[in-house]
DNA sequence: CTTGTCATGTAAGAGGTTACATGATTCG
DNA sequence: CGAATCATGTAACCTCTTACATGACAAG
């Protein structure tokens, strides 16, 4: 997956600047790179240039030039395209998994110091996520189903997280169960 | 996160070649990596640098000489500082998700088709995980309670896969009630 | 008077991937 | 006879991140 079609479908939506995209991109969990310039103005440079984006130039006194980019007849087809590829399958990377995994050698007080500042951790990204879903997003919202869509996927996000709180407490629950907090 | 933790820890349960390591991180969902040749032999080099780990050679017979890594006590005790430092959130990234975000445009049949799709999808990498769980994986298993984690683990890997495909299923549900599975 | 917003762009580097190279042995 | 396993290592490349550079204006 490439960010070029996240972008694609942005200015679909409506024409942007690069330094629109890049705040949308930073703030978004669903459009999950962190929203560089780099990235994003070669992108549309390299959009630009495939002609799958066109630029309108905007003189702006004591500003520079602020340059907006709309989605061609060909950016349209091409993520129309891109709509009916072989959906990929999500890549979870958790590093505190690994950490669990070696930390075995911790005593029971310490192994659970560090899951309650996990499920701290997870708990603020939901009250973050769901903050989010609160204030008018950048959902587009064209038709109904769009924006039924769009929630759909806005509870996606939210139920990853809810998911992961509700294992990391489960396991704090029965570890002090089972090892009352302490080994040996 | 570092690659360089995760094989240190896998050095600290048994003393390994960088072959041995490469097989286990490309087979692991945990270890999400990818298991190719340049991060693991390199990692496997700077670790030796920075003293925490040793190398022994064997000679083999018609076969490149085989180095076994084994942790040194600076590893282990780098390994165990790293498990008190603060839990890094999980890193969630779904191209499918945005391929949905802007999936409005095609009509019923053709968005079921591709929900259809990633539910299979999503179905065969459970599937996989499953298989996985039961026979002997790499889990060291040097205490119940270590047991129990790599457990408890492999749960939260599996919940994952789980979690998206109620999701989706719900979603196919809903639209085929809501939609009728076509849009005009 | 510093921080944030608007708005573009570049540079350097970390992290990660695929593919190549070698070469014997075993399995189907 | 081709593919897989064992076992090391290198090369090329892509993706993505942080940080820098410029410069005006507004708000606290």
């Amino acid at each position: 997956m490439d960010i070029q079609f996240a972008i694609l479908g942005l200015l679909d939506a409506q024409p942007r600047s690069g330094y629109d995209l890049k705040k949308i991109i930073a703030e978004s969990d669903l459009f999950y790179w962190s929203g560089n310039n780099n990235q994003i103005y070669n992108s549309l440079v390299s959009l630009h240039n495939a002609g799958l984006v066109s630029v309108e130039t905007f003189q702006q006194e004591s500003l520079p030039p602020r340059k907006v980019y709309s989605i061609t007849p060909a950016g349209q087809s091409e993520l129309r395209q891109w709509l009916l590829t072989d959906p990929e399958p999500p890549e979870i990377r958790d590093p505190f998994l690994i950490q669990l995994a070696w930390a075995d050698q911790l005593h029971g007080d310490e192994l659970d110091a560090i899951l309650a500042r996990y499920a701290v951790e997870i708990t603020i990204l939901l009250k973050m996520r769901q903050a989010k879903q609160q204030r008018p997003a950048i959902s587009p919202q064209r038709s109904p189903r769009e924006k039924f869509l769009w929630k759909r996927i806005e509870e996606n996000l939210a139920g990853i997280y809810q998911r992961e709180l509700e294992w990391v407490n489960a396991l704090r629950q029965d570890l002090r169960e089972q090892y009352h907090n302490r080994t040996e």
